[in-house]
DNA sequence: TCATATGAGAACTTTATGAGAACTTTATGA
DNA sequence: TCATAAAGTTCTCATAAAGTTCTCATATGA
């Protein structure tokens, strides 16, 4: 029995089936019709790919019910507008533009994300335990908050800005740490954080 | 049999091949094509390869399906791990655990987005422009940050304490804001914050 | 010489696919 | 309600194709 996701040939045509039935049809389709929608004689076979599809999670089935088939929808990762609570508060509702935003910064392929371990950079709002979403760059920005590498070794984040042609001050977002200069060939810039995530 | 991660010149042309492949047919190489992909005869060899490759942390297998090869993507959407960047730094790659915590932050069907105004939590972390992720609840919790509705008309983000059994206090997480106190009648909970997300 | 990389191909195991019988459950009409 | 037809479920049997493991063999460089 199958554990993953990804379909055979004939799953595949199964499926491609039950989605041209039910657009056609307005209802989904008998195991029979399935069978000759996708050129075999046994129902048994076509019960047998279904059973598949559902456990791939691309349909999903009222067992034994006549047409107990429909159609999973993958839920994109988004959230709810504000409802019933009135505006004109210190919050608003998120709106669509906003969302895809949102959107973006966790299907963005080119970041990561990272668990913050310390409290260097308190004083930008990110604290210890939060998560940042890490987007790569070898280049720096000054109003950027920085993951860097130094030695090969120790991994930070700071804001950076150029001390002269061979040296780079780091700069924490907390009065309790100090900046420090290190030589241009110690430093390693990792990426800059363009988004930030607390769990409570 | 390898235990590093630097191919052969065959590996890396069977691992060309099969990139090349999945991107031209939408789905991964049997052995005896890639066999044939990189000109030699034996599936045997391909299938040694293709082992190779897994090892390496190319490719990913579901052993003995048909197809069952996978491209490991190197930066997947949550970074599983942070490659050549050593760990002990302040920063730590994130489980498939919290990531799946994460998941379900923003798949909730109980819980809603407000975008955040003003900074009377910035000691809590929560910044003027940052979204809070709101489950709905109508009881309160000391330690929580409460969504709460004054007079059915402001919406204000608050730590909640019980003054007696007629009124109830506001905390906010600014020292230059005050407390205030309300009559229980005024107010309606609206939920507790259990997320935060900011975008930079 | 020894370890490694490479290749062929046989032998074996597992998967993918299909037919269809036998049985259970659902839908439906009298 | 109840009988019946229709649909869903489970099963065995079968076969081709694909994946896996293995031995044998050659070449090459340290």
């Amino acid at each position: 029995m199958k554990e993953y996701s990804i379909l055979t040939a004939k799953e595949q045509k199964a499926y491609d089936f039950i989605v041209r039935y039910s657009k056609k049809y307005g209802k989904y389709p008998l195991l029979i019709e399935i069978a000759k929608g996708i050129d075999i004689k046994s129902k048994g076979v076509a019960h047998r790919y279904v059973k598949s599809l559902e456990k791939a999670g691309k349909i999903s089935r009222f067992s034994n019910k006549h047409r107990g088939i429909s159609i999973v929808e993958k839920k994109p990762i988004f959230l709810k507008s504000l409802g019933s609570i009135a505006a004109g508060g210190p919050i608003e509702a998120i709106s669509d533009q906003q969302r895809i935003e949102l959107e973006y910064l966790f299907t963005n392929k080119k970041s990561y994300a990272l668990k913050v371990k310390g409290d260097s950079m308190i004083d930008a709002g990110i604290h210890d335990g939060d998560w940042v979403i890490i987007e790569e760059s070898k280049k720096f920005y000054k109003s950027k908050v920085h993951v860097i590498l130094i030695d090969n070794q120790d991994v930070t984040l700071k804001y950076i800005e150029k001390e002269n042609s061979e040296e780079i001050k780091l700069i924490p977002a907390n009065k309790s740490y100090k900046e420090s200069t290190y030589p241009i060939e110690r430093i390693s810039i990792q990426g800059y954080v363009v988004g930030q995530v607390r769990i409570y």
